[in-house]
DNA sequence: TATGAAAGACCGCTCCC
DNA sequence: GGGAGCGGTCTTTCATA
């Protein structure tokens, strides 16, 4: 676990929420246009997104790429059942190092983990499933789902 | 510049992959500092990153906004099963109008769609379950997976 | 055709009101 | 919170191999 920069309990008001979903669109809108855009001068939208960051509320700034473009084009779920909860620690850490492994969750229900992998073909995918994730000792069975379109894609409305 | 935005066929090289790293783990790295880091010149990154975008591969900058610090704290996976496949496109624009669904695939197995719904509580949730998606009547049922925690959260690596 | 160097425009940061 | 000036970055252009 990272340390947690500044307070978590600050309260946006609604221009951080406008500037907020305006930056989660574009990262590189200029503070000047956003300061139009809301009526207010450039200085007060420099504060607003410094007081986030310092919040914790803006983490950083990433390109968004297209997976399917670098060729990563089959994307699945896997649940994944271990043979005891108390070894929920060791498989993770044998999942981490595969990077196919995009996102794990540790979860209630059927599933003590639920992963999200992405090969660049089917046949990866298999070799993923046969030669990566079966020979791992904690891990009783999995169950996969493949997904053939992602029509919803977006981040949470502040 | 003569290739069309969205070709696929653009195939990236070391450098290319080197920037497209950095850039995802900071959108607002210098140009000059990966040039340093690289040994090329400031004009290179650009001509590079440019072309990326071009090919579809870079598709913008998000700022990247902790959840949990604007009270995102539950997380879910919820499986959808249909009461008949026909019905998707009409189910997928009802879901599409619920701001707490932030991902949806289109999936093969046991499930037609799989949706991904964060809630700032588990009442929150429990309003959507209950008052959103079982008034949707294209869908026949659906089971809900709670995530506690989620240890992996990364991209492919280019 | 791709790279390297330099000049200009733009943006963000800081100070003061 | 608003406004202006400075410093830094991005972008563009041109020369070069």
């Amino acid at each position: 676990m990272h340390m947690e920069k500044g307070d978590a309990h600050y309260r946006i008001d609604n221009l951080d929420k406008s500037i907020l979903r305006a930056l989660m669109d574009n990262a590189r809108t200029p503070y000047a246009e956003l300061a139009k855009r809301f009526q207010v001068s450039p200085g007060t939208i420099h504060v607003r997104v410094e007081k986030m960051k310092q919040a914790g509320i803006i983490e950083g700034t990433r390109v968004q790429v297209n997976g399917k473009k670098l060729g990563y084009d089959v994307c699945c779920f896997i649940g994944i059942i271990l043979k005891s909860a108390r070894d929920y620690p060791r498989a993770l850490a044998q999942l981490e190092a595969l990077e196919e492994v995009v996102e794990a969750y540790y979860t209630t229900g059927h599933y003590n983990i639920f992963i999200k992998v992405m090969t660049r073909s089917i046949d990866e995918l298999q070799q993923v499933l046969i030669h990566r994730l079966q020979p791992i000792e904690e891990i009783q069975s999995t169950e996969t789902l493949i997904s053939l379109q992602q029509p919803i894609d977006r981040d949470v409305t502040p």
